[in-house]
RNA sequence: GGGCUCAUAGCUCAGUGGUAGAGUGCCUCCUUUGCAAGGAGGAUGCCCGGGGUUCGAAUCCCCGUGAGUCCA
């Protein structure tokens, strides 16, 4: 095993007087170019420059963010623009950007694509949820912060990456780094190189923690290991790792600490917010004295001298502060938590502006979700401070302040968010209240149970459930490990079917021509066939080349013949396997043989109308609906397409109107449809990550199709022009998830057929009310309203009824039963009108018992006046048996009955037996 | 993608298999006319849709639809 030792005994160490030094307190290995007892990091050692600044000159953020850029562009590096905090629009691995060397992964990082720029500099803007906790609290931690990186990619000479020699490594890197403190002022002695190895995403190699006067400042990681089971290098996961033939520069200045250091605030939020902070403070009122302000300083200094990694490492060290400053911890926590959340209120409002400026829909998935989680926390912060302003305003200020353009949905998707927080709020509010005031009057204290499930099915947070309750005087135990078990009751095993798949003989095979990209309105061509594959069900047919379309991006794939001299066979289906496209038939058409293929013409053109279609939908949403409209997923179909897309809201038959308008529009242009192959890297840089809406291509040249000005990579058959659709007709929206709305349309001839489906719907309801098509709608509601009245009416008529009957019908038997006159009645009508009729002799003074033999069963009702002493639940127990069945009810008014029509009678006459049994 | 919760009067919600309810709002009348006042009476319901179980379903089961929420 080798060790990386040998790779921190850097030449730029050596010729520089560098040390390598073991640190006396922690034990780590560290360069410097003095002598030291320390590696210099918390808690070996404090900050050293609150209240006193370690550069020259204090920074505001943007300035910082602009000294880097420039300091490296100025030292041969090009600036790139930043990519999206959504960093799932080109990577599927992760949903949010955390570095700035994800911009290039994975194809730049594994050397498919080239780099935008060799060298080069980037400030990234990154969000990390997992210090959603830390953020105002620990002083140091925000959410959405700026990594700056500088950047370089080398590889061997001879090998057949995207890109090709030697650009700068660890001296150089290390140098730079240096060079950059010392423009800062910076004396270089007091830097210190910690020796870190960093493993991540199959990839590993050794680094360096920057520290200066306690902070980190830089990380620079050189990558230049992959997983490898035989490799030499054991790292830290206990993996083992060999060497790359390609080495990235992948560094990290946290722009923010620099923001900091150059300024000594006591808290980090201080130096990267100040405007925000003040604005907040003014907002929620907090007006400091001067020996409050003087507190709080000395507090925050305190705490910047401690080491605080956690939200929790700063409750346990209030103590230790309130004690040094000899104030009660009380006083102190009154004086700092309105601030803490002013702090975090900073953070979050940025943090949404990274989120909705890089258009991310809030919803119940995927970054969505995430957004909608700092939302929600972002507004209870608001309310606890007693902020009175709409987050739209605060994040807008961000959105502003940051240079988005879009801010007005910005605005748009705040406002909605609030909206639907606040109605979540007010539900949950009533429940909480009603539940205890339950447990308030009962004295017990509301369980856990209950805490859990309005938390995980209502969103109410535990604290809410607990303010309530205070207020009703109802207990309430919370659990300590409450998020634990929330996370207990999620755990339902899932079983995660690995598709693997089973070695095949088509692996063996070489990669089939595709023909279909070149002329997409050809549907014959000739072909040899290399190999048949039997399979369970029919054949997997190899060709050499093919103009079979195999399923993918969402289209089905093509149908159609493959004919030879012995005869033909069908294809049923095509799919695409590791470059080989296999032809699913139900006969061999044997291999060796010349076959002239066939495509389902009418199929196909069907098909490509309604891909191309996809594309025109999507693009008349976005300009209908947002910029932040992107596809979500789609299935081409025949008859019908479905295009899902990310908004915020449902969306109106206005906007449905508007959208079919535009889009069939964009048919009636007729433009071109044109398709290219340029280098992914081209393709990024000039039309954005939005390409990647139906999915993230592989490989370093990337097929795209422009539809208008809409530009997509997509793989897709499609029509020529855009009037070849057709017409599109949007049929139906309906949501398939929170911010993601669903598109059904057909286009050309199945536009056509599904608007006559339609009418016919229409025209057989117009004719059932014989009225004119237009006319239905009226004469629904007409019919609607009067069907309703009628249904009073009967009810009405019924209750009349059954009082006539009462007053002596047909049928009906007059029995004594101990004074009491008791009526047995049979009178075969619905449910209703016995319970009325039962009612009516009940209201006289009588016992009722009425049956009625319709509609394959018998039913029995008994009533009973008060004052008799006959349990009308009893009755109807004996008589429903006779019946073959049962029943039940209250003492007073009992039903049943059974399958039996033909005892009903018999039941009946025996009536006033059980009646008077009853009695005794 | 998965879990959970919910759907009943215009609104907010009760209703654990046996005659669909309350508060509020609405209408009429009375009292008072000084503010979201008091009193009396009244009208309001495909109990989300479709199947099933049952003598009987708002209620139990299944499938949809719609809303909410938590997790990855």
């Amino acid at each position: 095993m080798s060790e990386l030792e040998s790779e921190y005994r850097l030449d730029y160490f050596a010729e520089n007087g560098f040390e390598r030094q073991t640190c006396s307190s922690c034990g780590a290995r560290f360069w410097s170019r003095t002598e030291r007892e320390t590696c210099g990091e918390p808690p070996c050692e404090d900050y050293g420059f609150i209240d006193d600044p370690g550069f020259e000159n204090a920074y505001s953020l943007v300035e910082m963010r602009e000294e880097f850029l420039s300091f490296f562009e100025e030292h041969d590096h090009e600036r790139v623009p930043p990519a999206p905090v959504a960093a799932n629009r080109w990577r599927d691995d992760v949903l949010l950007t955390q570095a700035s060397i994800y911009d290039f992964q994975p194809h730049v990082t594994s050397g498919q694509s080239p780099p935008p720029a060799n060298p080069l500099v980037v400030s990234q803007p990154c969000i990390r949820m997992q210090d959603i906790d830390n953020v105002g609290k620990t002083g140091r931690h925000t959410m959405a912060f700026e990594m700056g990186g500088h950047h370089a990619f080398n590889a061997d000479e001879g090998t057949d990456y995207a890109y090709e020699g030697e650009v700068y490594w660890k001296d150089q890197c290390v140098e730079y780094c240096e060079q950059f403190f010392a423009s800062m002022g910076v004396p270089r002695e007091e830097i210190t190189f910690i020796e870190d190895p960093w493993v991540g995403g199959g990839n590993a190699g050794p680094a360096f923690e920057v520290i200066y006067k306690g902070l980190e400042l830089a990380t620079l990681v050189f990558m230049m290991l992959e997983q490898d089971p035989d490799g030499e290098y054991e790292m830290k996961d206990g993996n083992t790792y060999s060497e790359m033939d390609r080495r990235v520069v992948d560094t990290g200045y946290g722009i923010e600490r620099w923001t900091w250091m150059s300024q000594g605030t006591p808290t980090v939020y201080e130096a990267i917010y100040p405007e925000s902070i003040e604005y907040l403070k003014g907002e929620a009122g907090i007006d400091l004295t001067e020996e409050e302000a003087d507190l709080v300083h000395r507090a925050s200094k305190l705490a910047g001298h401690m080491d605080i990694d956690e939200a929790e490492d700063m409750e346990a060290a209030r103590d230790t502060i309130a004690d040094r400053l000899d104030v009660p911890v009380s006083r102190l926590e009154e004086l700092m938590e309105p601030l803490e959340a002013i702090y975090a209120i900073a953070d979050h409002a940025r943090c949404l502006a990274y989120m909705f400026g890089d258009e991310i829909v809030p919803s119940n998935v995927g970054t969505g979700y995430l957004a909608r989680m700092v939302l929600r926390r972002t507004k209870r912060l608001v309310d606890d401070v007693g902020i009175d302003v709409p987050l739209e305003d605060l994040v807008d200020r961000e959105a502003d302040r940051l240079g988005y353009e879009n801010r007005e949905t910005i605005r748009d998707i705040v406002r909605t968010e609030e909206r639907k927080y606040q109605e979540t709020l007010e539900r949950g509010g009533r429940k909480v209240r009603q539940l205890a005031d339950e447990h308030a009057q009962a004295g017990t204290p509301i369980p856990t149970e209950k805490l859990l499930e309005l938390y995980d099915s209502h969103g109410i947070q535990p604290s809410m459930v607990a303010d309530i309750a205070e207020e009703r005087g109802a207990e309430v135990n919370e659990p300590d490990d409450f998020y634990s078990l929330v996370a207990a009751r999620h755990d339902s095993e899932e079983a995660l079917e690995a598709e693997h798949e089973e070695a095949d003989r088509a692996d063996e095979l070489p990669d089939t021509e595709q023909l279909y990209y070149e002329d997409q309105d050809r549907m014959e061509f000739e072909a040899v066939v290399l190999d048949v594959l039997e399979r369970e069900e029919g054949y997997d047919v190899a060709l050499d080349q093919t103009m079979f379309y195999p399923k993918g991006g969402g289209q089905p794939a093509d149908h159609g013949t493959l004919v030879s001299e012995d005869g033909s066979v069908e294809v049923t289906d095509v799919q695409m396997r590791d470059g080989v496209i296999l032809h699913r038939t139900e006969e061999s058409p044997g291999k060796g043989e010349f076959v002239t293929g066939q495509i389902d013409a009418e199929r196909r053109r069907r098909l490509m109308a309604h891909h191309t279609a996809t594309h025109i939908v999507g693009a008349a949403a976005r300009r209908v609906l947002g910029e932040h409209v992107r596809q979500a997923g789609a299935q081409k179909g025949v008859d019908s397409s479905r295009l899902d897309v990310n908004h915020y809201d449902r969306v109106s038959r206005e906007e449905v109107k508007e959208i079919e308008r535009v889009a069939n529009e964009m048919v009636t242009d007729n433009t071109p449809i044109r398709q290219e192959w340029p280098g992914r890297h081209e393709a990024e840089a000039e039309h954005g990550f939005d390409l990647y809406q139906g999915g993230i291509p592989p490989g370093e040249n990337i097929r795209l199709i422009h539809v208008g000005d809409d530009v997509q990579a997509c793989g897709g058959t499609h029509v020529s022009r855009t009037g070849d659709v057709g017409a599109i007709k949007i049929l139906n929206t309906e949501p398939v998830q929170d911010g993601v709305e669903r598109f059904v349309f057909a286009a050309g001839e199945a536009a056509v057929e599904a608007t006559q489906r339609t009418e016919d719907a229409l025209y057989e309801a117009a004719e059932t009310f014989d009225v004119n098509p237009q006319e239905v709608p009226d004469a629904a509601e007409r019919f609607f309203i009067e069907w309703k009245e009628r249904g009073k009416t009967i009810e009405d008529l019924t209750e009349q009824l059954a009082a006539a009957r009462a007053g002596g019908g047909e049928n009906a038997e007059e029995v004594d039963i101990d004074g009491t006159t008791a009526v047995i009645q049979r009178i075969d009508a619905d449910a209703d009108e016995l319970q009325a009729t039962a009612n009516a002799l009940v209201d006289d003074g009588k016992v009722a018992v009425v049956g009625s033999g319709i509609d394959e069963s018998a039913q029995i009702v008994v009533g009973v006046p008060e004052g008799v002493d006959v349990d009308a639940g009893e009755v109807i127990g004996v008589l429903a048996r006779k019946v073959g069945g049962g029943g039940g009810g209250p003492p007073d008014f009992a039903q049943g009955g059974g399958p039996d029509v033909g005892a009903l009678d018999e039941a009946l006459a025996e009536a006033p037996d059980v009646l008077r049994e009853q009695l005794e």
